[in-house]
DNA sequence: AAGCCGGGGCT
DNA sequence: AGCCCAGGCTT
């Protein structure tokens, strides 16, 4: 068989295998753009499983482009919370607006229009025009490019963006005539169900008769992927601070950057692992950060350790050490903490003002962006995942449960 | 080209 | 507990 032979064999194999193995998805039971498009930006970087709750909420909630362009952005991301990278929740809705103003809320079949929506890079625009609208676009996707090194044996490194490129080339040259759309979600089909990352499914594979690479025997060490760094360490103490009404402190976080303007409990950064280690020292370090950040009241010795918990982002590794006071909650992990005085001045003040540890004067104002929750306060606002878990296991009394061991 | 952006599944 | 997976944007 030649290389022209060896393409078309491919293409044709694995469009007849789609037609009959394809999943039946929220997203493949309508042609209307917009839901192809929620569909691929929640599908960036996250698998089918998980998004098929989140789409459909989401299309009931917010069921047209107008409709997502009109709503308030925090209950786009609160729609959001759970899926991570929160800017593909902000980019889609700034392109909805868009869509809705310049094109009457529907997305046109126009390679430079939807190539140039915030948020849609190279796959998302191939991916939109070949599924919504039938052209002849390649998506090129992580699937995509295991798919084609192992049944091309093409030993190029796949995060380079070059050779995304010529995967691009090379996809576009096998699309059927008048076929785009099935045969660009068959190659997907292919790489999620049979040609998976770690031991591929060969035998019931359509294509494995042609598959350069499963005929080297080279299968299992393709693709080949440089490694990414692995995240740096940082360590934290975060404080769970309550008023007299059990209320909780949170704070808002900045505009942009990571997990823009989502909500959490006010935290600091260790300046080295022995402070977080040191119970002394983290309450102290902390109770000083909240006094430099306007919060007078906090009392480092009434602060006590009451849970641990771990973040990891792809860059990042959060190792949370939260430390409480205030309210009725009399439960102790930890030996009362003693500190120094760091907070002198403030604690004077407090002390007279609840014994409890912490507390702010009614008529004291909060500094910028922090505020008192309650649990249905805690409801509506959006938090990162490690935040919601601590915040409802401490409204819903089961905090000890993911508290540490000792 | 490299770093910045979350979260979950598998072993 | 440590491994792997995976687009787009910004600098």
């Amino acid at each position: 068989m030649n290389e022209r032979e060896i393409k078309s064999f491919f293409s044709g194999e694995l469009l007849q295998w789609y037609k009959q193995a394809k999943r039946d998805l929220p997203w493949r039971r309508s042609r209307d753009p917009y839901h192809i498009w929620v569909s691929e930006i929640m599908l960036q970087q996250t698998r089918v499983d998980t998004v098929i709750p989140y789409f459909t909420r989401f299309m009931a909630k917010f069921p047209t482009v107008t409709a997502l362009a009109e709503a308030p952005e925090e209950e786009v991301i609160k729609a959001w919370e759970g899926l991570g990278y929160y800017s593909r929740a902000r980019n889609l809705q700034a392109a909805a607006r868009e869509i809705a103003e310049n094109h009457g809320g529907r997305l046109p079949d126009d390679k430079s229009v939807v190539a140039g929506l915030k948020g849609v890079g190279p796959y998302t625009s191939g991916a939109i025009l070949s599924i919504a609208f039938g052209r002849p676009e390649p998506a090129v996707d992580g699937n995509v490019m295991r798919v084609l090194s192992r049944y091309f044996c093409i030993d190029e490194d796949i995060a380079k963006p070059a050779t995304r490129i010529g995967m691009e080339g090379l996809a576009r040259e096998l699309i059927p005539e008048g076929e785009a759309s099935d045969f660009n979600q068959a190659l997907m089909e292919l790489g999620a169900l049979i040609c998976t990352p770690k031991s591929p499914s060969c035998l019931p594979c359509p294509v494995m008769a042609h598959c350069q690479g499963r005929l080297a025997g080279r299968e299992t060490e393709l693709p080949v992927k440089s490694k990414a760094k692995p995240p740096r360490p940082e360590h934290r103490l975060a404080a769970l601070l309550q008023d007299a009404e059990g209320r909780v402190l949170v704070r808002q976080r900045p505009e942009s950057g990571l997990l823009a303007r989502m909500w959490e409990l006010p935290h600091v950064a260790a300046p080295e692992r022995g402070v977080w280690d040191s119970a002394s020292e983290g309450s102290a370090l902390l109770a000083a950060s909240m006094h430099a950040e306007g919060l007078a009241g906090v009392r480092a010795e009434s602060l006590r350790h009451v849970a641990d918990a771990e973040h990891v982002f792809t860059h990042l590794h959060w190792h949370l050490r939260v430390l409480g006071a205030g309210g009725g909650q009399g439960r102790d992990a930890e030996a009362a903490v003693a500190a120094e005085a760091v907070v002198a001045a403030a604690a004077a003040e407090a002390a007279a003002e609840d014994q409890a540890g912490y507390r702010i004067n009614a008529s004291a104002s909060l500094p910028t962006g922090y505020r008192w929750i309650d649990a249905a306060d805690f409801e509506r606002l959006a938090w990162p995942n490690v935040f919601s878990k601590l915040l409802s296991a401490h409204f819903s009394g089961t905090l000890y449960e993911i508290a540490p061991k000792r």
